[in-house]
RNA sequence: GUCAGUGUAGCUCAGCCGGUUAGAGCACAGCAUUCAUAACGCUGAGGUCGAGAGUUCAAGUCUCUCCACUGACACCA
C-alpha cells in the first residue's frame, strides 16, 4: 500500500525562490529515505494557480492569468528537474482533474451540512488585500500601512462551519507525533483553545478560480482549493477516479512538509476539512523554518534574494543540499552564510568523506592489485564495523523522525571515525612488511566498507554524490534497498576498484 | 499589548532532574606526516554562558526584573 508525502503547493504569483527550494530539497531527502526502506510512496509537489493576486499579475503584465500560470507553472517544473527533485506527480490546480475533485468534495462536505451561506464583513484595505481587524472606534478608520481610508465591505460568502470540529481538532493535536517540530504544536493548541470559528471559502469579486456549483459567481477561495490539490494530485491523468479511489492511490499523506506560515491551514482547516468529506486526516504535518540570508530576511526590497537556479548552477546540487539539510535544524529557522557555506562543503563533503575515499582506494589499488582487498583472518574484534552498524541504527532512528541535520552529524562522525582508524592502523607503515599483508587488506577493507555505508546512508541528503561514491566502489547497484544492501560484508572482496577522482569540486 | 520561544567561543550549535578547571564541529595558530584532494591526525589559542538581582554550601542550569531578537494572537501563499 503507497503512502504519498507532500511540500506545499507553491503560488505562481512569481517565480520560484529559495525557500520554495528548501521546502522541496527537504521533502524529497525524506521521499528518498522512503523509498530507500523499501515503502511504496507517492512524493507531490506542485503549484497552486488561481486567486486574485494572480489574476491581477497577469493583467498588470498584460497576459491572461493561464499564460501567467503556464509560463511560472512550467519554471517549477524546470527547476525541479534541474535539482533532480524525486518527485512522482506535479499537480496543477487549474487541471481538469483538480476542478472534478474540488467539486466532488465540495458536494460532499455540503451534504455533510457544513457549508453554509454567511457575510464576510469588515473593514478593508484594498492595498493590503485584506480585511483588519483591529481598527479602533473610528467611523473612517485608516489603514496603518497604506495610510489610506479602508472600505466597509459586506459580502456574502460560503462559508465551512469549522466550529463543528472544535472537539475532534482539539483530540487530533493532542496527538505528540501529528504537529512537528513541537514548539509549534503549542502555537496551535493555544490557538484552538480560544475557540474555532468558521471559515469562508468562496469569493464573489474574483472570477480566476473554481466556480462553486450551484452558486453562481462564487469561485472557491484559496483553502478548498490549493489543499485539496494534494488529494487531486494522486489522481492519475485521464482517468475517472473520485474520493473514494484515493485510498489505493497513496491517501492519507504521511506526512506535509510545509513552511511555518501555513501550518495553521495544515494542521486545524485541512484535517477539519477532511473530516467533513469522510476521508482520512494525514498522519503528520512538519512546518519548517524559514531561511535568511547573512542574517536578514531576503526580499526584493533589499534586492538579496538568492536565486536557487543560479546558486544551483554556480555550485551544484550536491553543496547546496548538503549546506541546507546538514547544517539547519530542520524546523528551525536558518541562516545562509557564503562564507559558512563554502568551509562546510569542503570540510565536510571534500576533506572528511572525499578524501577519506580517495586515500584508501588508493592504498587498495596500490597494495592490492587495482582491487578491493582480500583477507580470511577472523573479524571478531572490528571495532569500524561496530562503529558502522550503530550508527547505521542510529542514522534511519534520524531519517524517520526528519531529524536530517542529525543524520548528516552521525555520518560525518563515522567518516571522521574511519580517517582516525587510518591513522591509528597505518596500513602504509604496516605495508612495507610483507607479513602484514593480510592484517593492511582486513583494515583497508573495513574502511572501503565503511566508505559504502556511508555513501548509502548519505544517499537521501546528497543522491549525486552518493551515486559518485558507489561507482568509485563499483557498487552503485547497491543503491536501491537498504534492507538488502545497507548490511556490512556487501563490499566484494577481489572486485576491480576504479582509479579514484573528488567526488565534489572544492568550492573556490 | 497578551502569550510562547530564543540569547553559551569568530560561525553553527550541544549542555538532562543545579555539583569537579563550560563542550563539539567549522574557522584560526603550531606540530607531525605522506596512503590521500596543501587532505588526515595531534596540540593550542579563543567564552565575565544577553544584563542585573535573588535562592543555595554550589547556577549556563532554579526565581524575579530588564534588554535584544523571533513566532502566535483567524482568512496573508
Amino acid at each position: 500500500m503507497s503512502i504519498s508525502i507532500t511540500t506545499p503547493l507553491y503560488y505562481v504569483n512569481d517565480k520560484p525562490h529559495l525557500g520554495s527550494t528548501y521546502s522541496t530539497l527537504a521533502a524529497d531527502a525524506y521521499a528518498r529515505y522512503l523509498r530507500l526502506k523499501g515503502n511504496d510512496i507517492v512524493f507531490v509537489t506542485g503549484v497552486d494557480e488561481h486567486g486574485q493576486k494572480i489574476q491581477r499579475t497577469a493583467i498588470s503584465k498584460g497576459i491572461s492569468p493561464s499564460e501567467h500560470c503556464n509560463k511560472i507553472s512550467s519554471q517549477y517544473v524546470d527547476l525541479w528537474d534541474n535539482w533532480n527533485i524525486s518527485n512522482d506527480k506535479f499537480v496543477r490546480t487549474t487541471s481538469k482533474k483538480h476542478r472534478r475533485i474540488v467539486e466532488e468534495f465540495f458536494l460532499r462536505v455540503k451534504e455533510k451540512g457544513d457549508v453554509r451561506l454567511g457575510n464576510q464583513q469588515g473593514w478593508y484595505c484594498v492595498g493590503c488585500e485584506e480585511y483588519k481587524e483591529e481598527v479602533g472606534s473610528d467611523k473612517e478608520p485608516i489603514c496603518p500601512i497604506h495610510l489610506k481610508k479602508l472600505e466597509w465591505r459586506d459580502e456574502e460568502n460560503l462559508f465551512f462551519c469549522l466550529s463543528k470540529y472544535q472537539k475532534e481538532i482539539e483530540k487530533l493535536i493532542s496527538n505528540d507525533s501529528f504537529i512537528q517540530p513541537i514548539s509549534r504544536r503549542n502555537e496551535i493548541k493555544s490557538f484552538v483553545s480560544n475557540g474555532l470559528r468558521d471559515f469562508s471559502i468562496s469569493r464573489i469579486d474574483v472570477d480566476w478560480g473554481i466556480d462553486v456549483p450551484g452558486y453562481n459567481g462564487h469561485t472557491f477561495y484559496v483553502w478548498f482549493d490549493a489543499l485539496l490539490g494534494y488529494l487531486s494530485a494522486l489522481i492519475p491523468e485521464n482517468q475517472d477516479l473520485g474520493l473514494d479511489d484515493l485510498i489505493n492511490l497513496g491517501w492519507p499523506a504521511d506526512v506535509h512538509i510545509i513552511g511555518k506560515d501555513i501550518l495553521r491551514f495544515h494542521a486545524i482547516y485541512w484535517p477539519a476539512m477532511l473530516m467533513s468529506a469522510g476521508l482520512e486526516i494525514p498522519k503528520k504535518v512538519f512546518g519548517h523554518g524559514f531561511l535568511t540570508r547573512e542574517g536578514q530576511k531576503m526580499g526584493k526590497t533589499l534586492g538579496n534574494i538568492l536565486d536557487p537556479q543560479l546558486l544551483l548552477e554556480d555550485y551544484g546540487e550536491d553543496a547546496i543540499r548538503w549546506y541546507l539539510l546538514s547544517d539547519i535544524k530542520f524546523g528551525h529557522d536558518g541562516d545562509f552564510q557564503i562564507k559558512r557555506f563554502k568551509e562546510l562543503v569542503n570540510s565536510n563533503l571534500a576533506n572528511t568523506i572525499g578524501n577519506l575515499l580517495n586515500r584508501t582506494s588508493s592504498m587498495a589499488r596500490k597494495w592490492f592489485d587495482n582491487k578491493v582487498p582480500k583477507y580470511s583472518i577472523k573479524d571478531t574484534n572490528n571495532s569500524l564495523k561496530e562503529l558502522s552498524l550503530i550508527t547505521i541504527d542510529e542514522v534511519i532512528l534520524f531519517y524517520d523522525d526528519l531529524y536530517l541535520r542529525e543524520c548528516s552529524q552521525a555520518i560525518l562522525k563515522l567518516s571522521s571515525s574511519a580517517n582516525l582508524y587510518l591513522n591509528e592502523t597505518a596500513p602504509w607503515q604496516l605495508v612495507k612488511d610483507d607479513a602484514n599483508k593480510e592484517l593492511v587488506a582486513f583494515y583497508l577493507y573495513n574502511v572501503l566498507e565503511t566508505c559504502r555505508i556511508i555513501a548509502l546512508l548519505i544517499n537521501p541528503l546528497v543522491p549525486n554524490l552518493s551515486i559518485n561514491i558507489l561507482k568509485q566502489l563499483h557498487t552503485e547497484h547497491h543503491i536501491n534497498d537498504w534492507s538488502e544492501n545497507l548490511k556490512w560484508g556487501k563490499l566484494l572482496m577481489g572486485a576491480d576498484l576504479p582509479n579514484p577522482h573528488p567526488i565534489i569540486q572544492k568550492i573556490e
